[in-house]
This record gives structure tokens, sequence and C-alpha cells, in this order.
DNA sequence: CCTTTTAGGAGTAATTTTATCCTATTTTAA
DNA sequence: TTAAAATAGGATAAAATTACTCCTAAAAGG
């Protein structure tokens, strides 16, 4: 029932790229002002972009960019495209994984409580973080 | 993100000792119908017996009942008891855990999605399966 | 062609999950 | 009193996931 860090390294990267001055950043540079090990941003950047969250450019005075306006992009997006769709009991996905599901009286609570959180992390994207005074 | 398989049996038990007419069910009772490994079930138990959920009688006719009232034992608790106290991010619970928790823009979303989970979660009692016609 | 930068796959250590096993200890019925 | 039935608790372990690192290739600009 935890997030996990490399989820929430995304969502520091997408932060800070949503908040960057010029708009595009390295991974060195998002890795060091956001407290991430380096090689791990760049695993977790390769993810984003294959969600098509970030663009990349390669060669030198490459780096990443934010690949849609911030208002675009949720909290759920992020995690999503690191931990793939979110799932808070096996059976609310997939009602296969579970015999006892036809019956089971719990498996609407959990299908209600999905419900909830993607609606929550849906309604908090990028664009609400830009105008207020606290750091990168 | 995800409830563990141990939290979903434990939730199971309780159900089960919350609807079994004779109020109390050995632990072989207990892990055939609700389908849990029988050791496993045994363990998960004991951990119930530990946060005052339900009750154990040794010897020959023991077995496990509730505690206390169903109406008085949420989802929430069942899943604390097995998990320890629930925590959506490791900033939630343990300000200090993470270095940027004091300027992160991140960190009060957590603490809202916190308590809105652990509100609905609280809400689900155990009273509130015994009118309906579904299995157990 | 040389440097800077991302792309992608393989590999790995640590931790958590999901259990099992074995040896008490308690209780009761024969 | 003794055997059977039941929980208590600790140790152990396989499997899966998490949290990374490493290495080589490919692209882009000067
Ligand atoms: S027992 Fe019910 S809640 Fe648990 S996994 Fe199966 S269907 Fe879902
Ligand atoms: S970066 Fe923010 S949200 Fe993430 S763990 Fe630290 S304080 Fe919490």
């Amino acid at each position: 029932m935890q997030i996990t860090r490399e989820a929430d390294y995304a969502i520091r990267c997408v932060l800070h790229l949503s908040r960057c001055k010029e708009g595009s950043a390295t991974v060195g540079d998002i890795a060091e002002a956001q407290s991430i090990p380096r090689t791990f941003a760049a695993k977790i950047l390769q993810k984003l972009s294959k969600a098509k969250i970030v663009k990349s450019v390669r060669g030198i005075k490459g780096g990443f960019r934010l690949a849609r306006d911030p208002a675009r992009i949720s909290i759920l997006d992020v995690i999503e495209a690191i931990q793939g769709p979110l799932n808070v009991n096996i059976c609310v996905l997939d009602r296969q994984s579970c015999e006892r599901q036809p019956t089971c009286m719990v498996h609407p609570i959990w299908v209600e409580i999905q419900i909830l959180l993607k609606e929550r992390l849906a309604y908090y994207t990028f664009d609400k973080f830009n105008d207020k005074k606290g750091s990168l």
C-alpha cells in the first residue's frame, strides 16, 4: 500500500521539468537537483519517454523535456507509467486472479477505493505546482 | 500500492469469524473455508490476536473468536494489524525519512490521500457484511 | 572524428512477500 | 493420567519485487 521510490523519483523528474526555466534538462541535471541516483534517473526517464510523458533529445545539447502541457500530466499518469496500472488488490483489475471474486463481499470495496484513489491522483496535474513559492 | 495476500487473508479470517454461527472456529476450519494455506492462516490469526481483534482459546474445543463486536472492527484495523500503520509514501508517517520533505510540494498530496484512504477503510466495519446474502 | 548525451539490455544486492516446519504449551475428554 | 486436539512462537526458506549499477550502442553537434 505504498508508492515505490521509483515512482516518487519519477514524480520529482516531471516536477523538475515542469518548473525548469529552459524547459529541458539533462539526466545529470535532474538527478543532481532532485537527489536521484544518476543511472536510476536515466532508467526512469526512459520509462517516462516510452509513456510519452517526456521527450528525449540525443547528442550534445540534448536532454529531456515534457511531451505535453503540465496541465495534461497528472500524478496518476506518472505513477502508472512507472508501476503499471494502479491496482489496490489483485482482484480489481483481474477478476480471474481470485477464485472467490464472484461471491466475495469485500471485492466491491476495493473497486470503490481504487476509483476514489485514481480520481484523486488524476486531479493533481503538474500545472498545480507552478504558482507556489516552494523550491524544486 | 497494493494490499498484500496476508492482509487479504486476514480480512477473510475476520469475515469468517464474524459470520460463523458458533461464533468461533479453529484454524483448520477457517483455512479450509477461506482458501488460505493452513500454517499461514495460523500465523495471521496470531497477529490478529496480538492486535486484540480476535481472541484465542487453547486446547481441544479451542479456536478463535472475535475479540469485540464486528461493528467495532474495520477493514483498516485488520490491515494495520497485519501490515503495520498505513503509509502511502515514506514521508507521510516519518517526515525525516526524506530530506526534501520541508520544501516538497508533493508531500501534502500524500498526506491528503492517506487521510482519504484511511477514512474510507475505517468506514467499512464487519457488521456491514452480515445482512447480505453472499457466501462466506 | 570526437565529445556529449540518450537507448537499451543485462545483471545484482537488498528487502519484502509468502509461506513452511518444528517444538512448546494449554486444555479437555476418555 | 494420559493421549489427542488445539494454539504459541521461533527459525527457516523460496520466490518475487525493489532499487539500483554496468556496459555497449547509437545519435547529434562542432
Ligand atoms: S477474497 Fe475478495 S477481496 Fe480478496 S482477492 Fe479475492 S475477490 Fe478480492
Ligand atoms: S520527495 Fe516529497 S513526496 Fe517524495 S518522499 Fe520526499 S517529501 Fe515525500
